[in-house]
DNA sequence: TGTCCACAGGAAATACGGGGGT
DNA sequence: ACCCCCGTATTTCCTGTGGACA
């Protein structure tokens, strides 16, 4: 080791880090850093590159009437993650304003972010607080209050009211309570012209509707599609032009991304944070951005999305998680059932204090796992032997020391 | 063909924590 | 300060079930 002091050491990276610099403004690597008004700016730029004409198209002849005094319809959209729903809903909305505004039209149009999932009094409760109808409470208060302030605070709104609900998948338990509220009685209590926007991605949202809120609701439907290699192409050379000094990519290195991106999600948003961690690598090894080195930002990136879940994680998933860990591993790697699960399970909350939750709970806690694919499983019927889950650890050995090494940080931790 | 395993998973009951009304 | 009501989380109770085995 040579013999060198803290300062020196810190001193020569800090130097190299400086000297090495591709970024020019990290923010443009990262949407969630982005204020507002940049989105729409960027996205404006998109736009004029004809990336998502056809959806404009759409939009322009479904809200059309809203100028010459009709009251469209409803609008259904889907479409994926990360295929610019949200903005370009947003983009379009402001500009319909605007030109409303000009013709003499009043319009307001909402916008309900359901982004994570909430519980039908919670999203109540967000959009009475948007409306300035109500302040936000956590509960001791009826639905039935909320919704009255809702319609209150619209009644005499004589112009049209556009709601962009976006993400309505997101609401658990009583979605039809929600619906119903927004499709069936909404209208009927206040003046305005209601035109109702909802974003989901999910194809088959409304299947488990109930069957008297779809029949009542006449909607129209729009598609966004996946991003191709070259919409992708498009959005990362302007966020590289934006974000990074010149020279600091290397030929080839956007189409790549652009084409594994649309290859297994056509998500601008991953295609972005795909681009960023390859900038940061290359900063960090002073080199400019590579070819190779966006294979090795797309494994970090995919590891770091299952700790940052887990991190973040009630407890009880994380028990339920370091049971099925240790359980497979007592199996030597074979699939187990739900019964060795749960007593590992119960192991587990013996040694850390945490109380155990009975198995039915557990079951539920293994349906969540499934959800965000952290394991795989499936019910299964071994005859005489009964009925279990499998349950199946698909992940790489070392991704899976390290899960198990966070959580129980994470309860040493808590002591 | 019937039995019976070892759970799945739905529904109702209960516990809990917190806020509103008075 | 008190009580009551709410949404949420968990438990309790329950019925259902695919197929190996006898």
């Amino acid at each position: 080791m040579e013999p060198t002091t803290v300062r020196s050491r810190m001193a020569s990276r800090i130097q190299h880090m400086v000297g090495n610099a591709i970024i020019k403004d990290r923010r443009f690597l990262d949407d969630e850093q982005l204020i507002r008004s940049e989105q729409l700016a960027v996205l404006e730029e998109i736009f004029n590159a004809n990336v998502r004409d056809a959806e404009i198209q759409e939009l322009s002849s479904h809200f059309a009437g809203v100028l010459r005094g009709d009251h469209p319809c409803h609008l259904a959209i889907w479409g994926k993650t990360g295929t610019g729903k949200t903005l370009t809903l947003s983009f379009f909305l402001n500009l319909l304003a605007e030109m409303a505004r000009a013709k003499n039209v009043p319009v307001r149009h909402e916008h309900l972010d359901l982004s994570t999932p909430r519980p039908c009094f919670r999203a109540l409760n967000d959009l009475a607080c948007m409306l300035g109808a109500s302040r936000r409470y956590k509960k001791g208060i009826s639905l039935e209050e909320l919704m009255l302030r809702i319609e209150a605070e619209l009644a005499s709104y004589p112009g049209y009211l556009i709601l962009f609900i976006d993400e309505v998948d997101n609401v658990r338990r009583d979605r039809d309570a929600f619906m119903t509220f927004l499709v069936r009685r909404l209208p009927q209590r206040i003046q305005a012209k209601l035109i109702l926007v909802f974003v989901s991605n999910r194809l088959n949202w409304p299947d488990h509707l109930d069957p008297r809120v779809k029949s009542f609701l006449k909607l129209n439907e729009l598609i966004f599609k996946p991003y191709d290699a070259v919409d992708l192409q498009h959005i990362l050379r302007i966020r590289v032009e934006k974000a990074l000094l010149p020279g600091s990519v290397q030929p080839g290195v956007v189409e790549k991304i652009a084409a594994m991106a649309s290859q297994d999600h056509g998500d601008a948003r991953q295609a972005v944070a795909l681009l960023g961690k390859s900038a940061y690598l290359a900063e960090k090894a002073g080199s400019t951005i590579t070819l190779a080195l966006v294979d090795n930002a797309a494994l970090e990136l995919d590891r770091d999305r299952y700790l940052t879940l887990l991190r973040s994680a009630p407890v009880q998933l994380q028990a339920a998680m370091a049971a099925v860990i240790e359980a497979t591993s007592r199996a030597k790697g074979a699939p187990i059932g739900t019964g060795d699960a749960y007593d590992a399970y119960q192991g587990f909350c013996d040694r850390t204090g945490l109380r155990a939750m009975t198995g039915r709970a557990f079951g539920d806690l293994l349906d969540e796992l499934d959800m965000y694919s952290l394991v795989r499983s499936r019910v299964l019927s071994r005859g005489r032997y009964g009925r279990t889950r499998e349950i199946i650890l698909d992940l790489s050995e070392e991704l899976i020391q390290k899960i198990y090494g966070a959580i129980r940080m994470n309860f040493e931790l808590r002591g």
